[in-house]
RNA sequence: GGCGCGGUAGCCAAGUGGUAAGGCAGAGGUCUGCAAAACCUUUAUUCGGGGGUUCGAUUCCCCCCCGCGCCUCCA
């Protein structure tokens, strides 16, 4: 089965395949800096990371670019109320951004670039819009003629055919001719940051950064374009009409958006208290990879609903993963090989294979696996499961694992070490064949506060960390 | 008003014109010094409501109800 997306364009499902090779040139729209990202951002930033994966896991290799947006309205604010320039203000959160997408396990691209290394090139391409008859100028600043770009509306698929130049809307306010055109570059205001550039001074609007540096890495057509469902409009449908009037070429082949998170049911927002960010989960005491999990686990064009009874559902189901990884490590089965077994591991790999493939169905992919752990764990039970399967199962969860990043635990700060944790379950064996059992369950406490738990298996005493 | 998404068991959620995946939670059981893990059984005659098409619809069509997003810079 062919790899299948969404495409926001055509709204239909398309087989896809990248325009070169296969290498996958692809943009998505990063932070703007102006403040810590939130679960919101995340979940769009957690779909984006499956979809680097099983590219990858495809066979295709990626060229990735992401813009961190460090210039606009709300960090100019904000930073003048800090008393900070806007590049201090903006290099805090931009490292926290790092900081946050790596705990949670999100692949850097292969490249992030900022809005403000990039203001010459955005001038140029402003200079060739005008030269090309896109724009028009008031009072400084230079705005996009929308009605000279017939196809203006084709993401979105909103009809602005009624809406006529001439027609002026708000004109006090924002001094454009036609209430849809929107700014390519903002004219310096007094106190605010700019730059000096032929189109006077100014800084760019929002849109003009994402077309100008996609473009600049990947070439005039993109694969693929990402983002959450917010940016449909105006943001990329505004970047259409920049970058294909700049080129006279399709700007990119295959637009995929990642529904809303919602939380408890409801939008989340300040005023309801329902805001969080990583950092706020992570001080509640929920690991990452819980986190993780539940944005991954649902398919990114539905929305999400974020609970903390599904974050701890996640953390329980991450449990029973790295259970089944841990009995295939450290049990003994029975010689030899079970052909079965091993027919059941390649319908287990297909079955994910195909879910991710349809549109990067998730939830799917998870059933499979989840099905094929409990068979797998009765025919441990009944003997049927050899010690020759063992290495197929370790590689379909090692193809699993690949995609969604959960087994390996985070790396706790505190705790005892290895060698420590032996000595006592090797005390509490001792105690236990003295049928000194009151010892054996102390040390199986004090190892619990300490975040280790015990196992009696056939096989001896297995320990895991939590 | 326009465009778009959705309403499936206590919760999260997949899915298809042919009779409801998976996870979590709950109940009972096997195992166990206790526990854990694991497994088994059990929890939707039913997929927001009403019509229609069909041999048959949760799945297609129509109407209605409810929730949500976008419609000037929010993933």
């Amino acid at each position: 089965m062919a790899l299948r997306f969404y495409n926001t364009l055509t709204q239909q499902a398309e087989i896809f395949s990248p325009l070169q090779d296969n290498v996958v040139r692809m943009y998505t729209c990063g932070p703007t800096v102006y403040n810590f990202v939130h679960i919101g951002n995340l979940r769009a930033f957690t779909s984006q990371d499956i979809l680097r994966r099983w590219l990858r896991a495809r066979g295709y290799r990626l060229d990735h670019v992401m813009n961190i947006t460090d210039v606009d309205d709300k960090i100019i604010r904000n930073a003048a109320a800090a008393h900070k320039s806007i590049f201090d203000y903006t290099e805090g959160y931009t490292k926290a951004f790092l900081e946050d997408t790596a705990t949670l396990r999100l692949e850097r691209p292969e490249r992030l670039v900022k809005a403000t290394d990039h203001i010459d090139d955005m001038a140029s391409a402003i200079h060739k819009l005008e030269e090309r008859g896109y724009t028009y100028r008031s009072d400084g600043s230079v705005y996009y003629r929308i009605a000279n770009f017939p196809e203006y509306g084709k993401l979105s698929h909103n009809d602005f055919s009624g809406i006529r130049a001439g027609a002026r809307v708000d004109v006090d306010e924002y001094d454009k001719a036609d209430a849809r055109d929107f700014v390519l570059w903002k004219a310096q205001k007094e106190g605010e940051p700019g730059w000096e550039t032929p189109l006077g001074p100014g800084r760019p609007g929002w849109h003009i950064e994402c077309s100008v540096m996609a473009m600049k890495y990947l070439g005039e057509t993109l694969d693929i374009h990402a983002g959450g469902v917010d940016l449909i409009f105006p943001h990329h449908e505004n970047e259409i009409a920049q970058s294909e009037a700049l080129t006279g070429k399709p700007f990119v082949r295959y637009w995929l958006h990642s529904e809303h998170l919602i939380v408890e049911g409801q939008k989340m927002s300040k005023s309801l208290g329902n805001f969080y960010t990583l950092r706020d989960l992570l001080e509640k005491g929920y690991s990452p990879e819980a986190v993780r999990y539940l944005l991954a686990s649902v398919p990114y064009r539905k929305k999400l609903n974020f609970t903390f009874d599904g974050l701890k559902a996640a953390a329980t189901s991450i449990e029973r993963l790295r259970n089944y990884k841990i009995r295939l490590e450290t049990s003994k089965f029975p010689e030899g090989s079970n052909e079965k077994m091993t027919e059941r591991t390649r319908a287990a790999q297909n079955a994910f294979e195909a879910a991710l493939d349809d549109d990067l169905n998730t939830a799917e992919a998870l059933a499979a696996v989840f099905e094929y752990i409990r068979d797998t764990n009765t025919a441990m039970d009944s003997g049927e499961f050899r010690a020759g399967n063992v290495q197929e199962a370790l590689d379909y969860l090692a193809r699993f694992d690949a995609v969604f990043d959960v087994l390996c635990p985070s790396a706790s700060a505190a705790g005892l070490s290895e060698a420590e944790i032996e000595a006592l379950v090797a005390e509490r064996s001792a105690a236990k064949k003295a049928k000194n059992f009151a010892r054996a369950d102390q040390i199986r406490s004090e190892l619990a506060e300490k975040g280790v738990v015990l196992e009696d298996t056939k096989e001896g005493v297995r320990w895991k960390r939590l």
